[in-house]
DNA sequence: ATGAAAGCGCTAACAA
DNA sequence: TTGTTAGCGCTTTCAT
């Protein structure tokens, strides 16, 4: 491989010539300059950004670590991050958690071995303590999507708690009264946060909250299918009019049940969904939901983190709350 | 940032010891270990993966170009390289080129200089010419999804043709003798080659090709839909009685157009398609497709590129098909 | 405007 | 088993 040496010898000058000619950060005179400019044209020549870096200590690196690369929702905050620093001529190194807490320590060790600049990282585990280690250690870190109390690292989510409350408010406005919810994972910040939006509306306006109507979800569709199968059969002379599904993944579940079972959307009974079905275009009814934006979620995280990595000047850590739309579809009934 | 030098002084030791234990490739005794070991974790040394790599001239980083990183057939791929890799300590830069032939020129050139050990690519452009320049120039690059003719590397592909082949085979076994095709960007290898078993299966079946059935895709949904549109409304009279979809994303469209316009699937026209549509659970009917296997293109992308990288044997390149299966689904009706 | 040389943080060949 | 040291390919300070 061809080294900044060879470029030297072959233009007759200095390695520090080329160098300066390639970043054009010191004054040559213009026929060294071409003259180097020849060969490394002729040879091809590419700095190695290894060596670059090393001398440096920039790596333009950007560490990315969610629970599933394969997951659109995170791809698309992987998006939103792309889009706004790789002008900046960073990188993204992406990798899956898959939910394992271990994994996804020893990512962020060897993250931190890679010496990114700073890691984006969406997490559901992991406790503050372990995290707040790496950047005590010098790890910088923006936290996306969920949130992990006590963290000591920028913060950047949805407004879950009021976006839940809106979509329960609008059902309780319809006449609703008896709302069930198919729940995420308790441990999870945005599943708490949702549940809280849940509980708000119904103590403010005077609805009762039934045991019975609260399913656990998992997060997962599968699980929601399951739950809402087991609700509709155990309960069915007692069903709830309305449930507030709090993910999309679930909510597919959630109408794969319904399909399944013969309950009709809106007729039998009423959806609502925080974060919008794939295709719906395809399928009936249009879903009353709470639109994301994870696309905007990575972008705020791109400019957080370019900021951070620019000003050196500690700014303190902010929560950044990424506000969500309610959209009004066809899934409620009035009653 | 500590390094490795302090930590050997710290534990009274030369650097190259340090680096022994870290390594675990030379023998160290148990009391010099330990001693290390202890000064390590007291002050939580983590190496300079940077300094390394320049030393090793490696690494452990591979490239994946693809046109969107937020595309989720893409990220199947890359899962699947992912999960290969992984293991061995590899690490994957994603970039989207966003189907810009100068960005990706610039982001090859950008992954050369940081010295990825290989490329996966997945691009619908760009000259041989110029990927064998960088090929040329020690550049490892492995070809998936589409391939370009010429290019000296390895190429991971779907069985495009006779995928599309059998799907419209089926057709023609139905009874189908006006087939339309709507059909992407005939300057990719993908779109050619399903056009390709359409064109085939029709020949081999006398069943005449129809020039005004073959609709511009475009490979994209809106297109689709548009191109579909103006075909009933413009040839009512006279439509096909088939429609075959080179893509997902454009059967997406497909259908929707015929649900804007009221023609039911399979009663007024039948469909078919290369790839499933999403969440097919939830949609009407149940489509005939040709299942389409990402994860698997990735994984295989990964074990060729793995073997590439340890066998430095030249072995000649080599074109992998990953075969496609037919599923029957009810969106075909017999006449 | 240019060159010499130190050094970034490691690894590994060589010596002891 | 351990230490010394050269060197990976760059950048940058200091001379000139």
């Amino acid at each position: 491989m061809i080294t900044i040496k060879d470029i030297a010898k072959m233009a007759n000058v200095s390695t520090a010539t080329v160098s300066r000619v390639l970043n054009n950060n010191y004054p040559v005179s213009q026929e060294v300059r071409e003259r180097v400019l020849n060969v490394v044209k002729e040879f091809n020549y590419r700095p190695n950004d290894v060596a670059r870096s090393l001398k440096q200590k920039k790596t333009y690196l950007i560490g990315l670590l969610v629970p599933d690369i394969s997951n659109p929702y995170f791809m698309e905050i992987a998006r939103g991050v792309e889009s706004v620093v790789s002008h900046l001529g960073y990188h993204m190194l992406l990798a899956s958690t898959d939910e394992d807490e271990r994994k996804e320590l020893k990512l962020l060790k060897l993250f931190y071995e890679k010496r990114v600049e700073f890691v984006v990282l969406a997490t559901r585990q992991n406790q503050a303590t372990i995290l707040n280690e790496f950047i005590h250690q010098g790890l910088k870190l923006v936290m996306v999507d969920s949130e992990i109390e006590g963290v000591k690292a920028d913060v950047v989510v949805e407004d879950n708690r009021y976006g839940a409350y809106q979509l329960v408010q609008h059902l309780i406005e319809q006449g609703h009264q008896k709302i069930g919810i198919i729940n995420g994972l308790m441990d999870i910040s945005t599943a708490q946060e949702r549940y809280q939006g849940f509980h708000d509306a119904c103590i403010d306006h005077k609805v009762p909250i039934y045991e019975s109507y609260i399913l656990e979800g998992a997060y997962n569709r599968k699980k929601a299918y399951d739950s809402m199968v087991h609700m509709i059969n155990s309960q069915s002379k007692d069903l709830p009019t309305a449930i507030f599904s709090v993910n999309n993944d679930m909510t597919e579940g959630v109408m794969m049940a319904c399909k399944a079972i013969g309950l009709q959307i809106p007729n039998n009974i009423s959806l609502v969904s925080f974060g919008d079905i794939r295709v719906p275009e395809l399928i009936e009814p249009k879903l009353t939901i709470i639109h994301q934006n994870p696309l905007e979620i990575g972008q705020k995280a791109g400019e957080i983190l370019l900021s951070r990595i620019s000003n050196s000047t500690s700014v303190p850590y902010k929560k950044h709350i990424i506000s969500s739309k309610i959209k009004i579809g066809s899934s409620v009934k009035r009653i």
